[in-house]
RNA sequence: GGCCACUUGGCGGAGUGGUUACGCAGCGGCCUGCAAAGCCGUGGACGCCAGUUCGAAUCUGGCAGUGGCCUCCA
């Protein structure tokens, strides 16, 4: 079965066929460490770590690499502002990312390279684009001269004549053109900074990719993920750098996400109305979130709501509902992903109709002969996109606060008590209260 | 101003030139002390206006609305 993605830079649906037969190489940006992580950046994550899923199961070998950016401005401000080592800051939130992530059932990427360890690869990347004529020195910065590069523009399709210069960040006067950017830019002796041939200084954001790609997956990979608000300048500027450096194209296939909305506007950390991913995972569980993202399509836009994630919960209720039991009496190697399911995933990651293919699943378990089958056939499905990671008998996906649980323990046996009395009044009330905190009752 | 998306039932959300998407919620039934779950059944949709066509929610054009990007962002 052959896989189709949708290529943002042709703007079309291809087929995926990787540069080497047997072996994938893909890079996803990663977040800057500077505060906790919002919902957002979980997408991101969910997205990239589902499309590395099914390229597992498609192909032998797939490296996956996704970064950390561990040196910004904005780390730098942080630690100003908190009176702390720069080093603290971004310790402190990439430990917060690795747990949301893994509480999303995000996998650990094969590769998790930090922009600190890579400062000589940068220098080295300057150097060649110094002596290409890419690039130049001016008032203590070292810049990408755009001009030098045809195709740039390409990939957000936009054209340099089109923008207009300085519309949000005002032009810097060391620039020759308003669209050039900066590779290299000084540090002062109390900021993070490294010995360079042009000062002591610290790279420009988006040249960490492009020297870390080169290092870990080589000159052209297969796939090159982010946000599609990474698209422009983001990309753009790494794809400059890099063909420039490289003399070959920096990646086949360029894939992007949409947006998180909370109403009608985007979720982001400049507006202030993002939701942050460890308040979520303390009135939901991971899965139901993961399951939240997945019901829509990752090109799309996405509207947060608690609707979105209270219809997450029940959803997931239902599936383990349908295999509980039966899940116990497989083993999960013996499980395989069902051919529907399959067929969605490989037609540009359609989690939608993917899950509508598990839903159908789960719904003939109880009628049908092959019990035990269809559960595999259906904890095989679930598990490519990251979901039914618990056995049906744990009670992790119900939407329950650690802190209640006693108190739920008690109440279940108290109208336990309520029932052999046959006083239904009193058990009944019970319920009640048990619904109100989010907690089902199944009598059989 | 330039460029790019999107618009499907109460909500979420796929897809297709003609036939049920699916999930949540709703309604009717079986089951149950009553519920829930499960099972059976069921109503309800394709932004607006033209065009192409035997037939358009699907293709084309126009319009409207919403959103994104134009050097902070996933």
């Amino acid at each position: 079965m052959d896989l189709f993605l949708y290529n943002s830079y042709t703007r079309k649906k291809q087929i995926f066929i990787p540069v080497k037969d047997d072996s994938v190489t893909m890079y996803a940006c990663g977040p800057t460490v500077y505060g906790p992580g919002h919902i957002g950046n979980g997408r991101s994550a969910i997205v990239f770590d589902t499309l590395a899923r099914v390229l597992r199961y498609k192909y032998k070998n797939l490296i996956y690499v996704r970064n950390i950016t561990d040196v910004d401005d904005k780390i730098i401000n942080t630690a100003k502002e908190e009176k702390v080592e720069t080093s603290f800051v971004t310790k402190k939130f990439t430990e917060e990312y690795h747990n949301d992530f893994a509480r999303l059932h995000v996998l650990p990427p094969d590769i998790e390279p930090y922009a600190t360890d890579h400062i000589t690869q940068m220098i080295d990347f300057i150097k060649i684009l110094i002596k290409n004529g890419n690039a130049y020195f001016s008032e203590s910065h070292v810049l990408f001269n755009v001009s030098s590069f045809t195709g740039y523009g390409e990939l957000s399709g936009r054209k340099t004549e089109d923008m207009i210069p300085g519309a949000r960040i005002k032009v810097a006067s060391y620039k020759k053109n308003p669209s050039d950017f900066v590779l290299w830019k000084p540090s002062p002796n109390n900021e993070v900074g490294w010995e360079s041939p042009w000062g002591r200084g610290r790279p420009g954001w988006h040249l960490e990719c492009s020297a870390m790609i080169k290092e870990h997956l080589g000159e052209t990979i297969d796939i090159h993920g982010g946000g599609e608000d990474l698209t422009f300048p983001h990309h753009e500027n790494e794809i400059a750098q890099s063909v420039c450096c490289n003399d070959k194209p920096l990646a086949k296939f360029w894939i992007h996400n949409g947006l998180l909305r909370t109403n009608k506007l985007k979720m982001s950390k400049s507006l202030g109305n993002f939701i942050l991913m460890k308040d979520l995972l303390k009135e939901y569980d991971g899965e139901a979130i993961r399951l939240a993202i997945l019901s829509s399509h990752y090109r799309q836009p996405l509207i947060w709501s608690s609707d979105l994630l209270i219809q997450s919960v029940k959803t997931l209720n239902k599936l383990y509902s349908s295999i509980k039991g039966y899940d116990l009496e497989v083993s999960k190697d013996e499980c395989t992903p069902d051919k529907k399911v399959l067929k969605a995933l490989y037609d540009d990651l359609n989690t939608p109709k993917a899950l509508a293919e598990i839903f159908s699943i789960s719904k003939k378990i109880s009628k049908s002969e092959n019990k035990v089958e269809l559960t595999q056939s259906l904890i095989g499905s679930a598990n490519l996109l990251g979901l039914l990671n618990f056995s049906s008998d744990d009670k992790k996906f119900k939407k329950t606060s650690e802190s209640n649980i006693d108190y739920i323990k008690d109440l279940i046996e108290e109208r336990k008590i309520a029932r052999v009395k046959k006083d239904y009044l009193e058990s009944d009330r019970i319920r009640d209260i048990l619904i109100k905190l989010g907690v089902e009752i199944n009598d059989n």
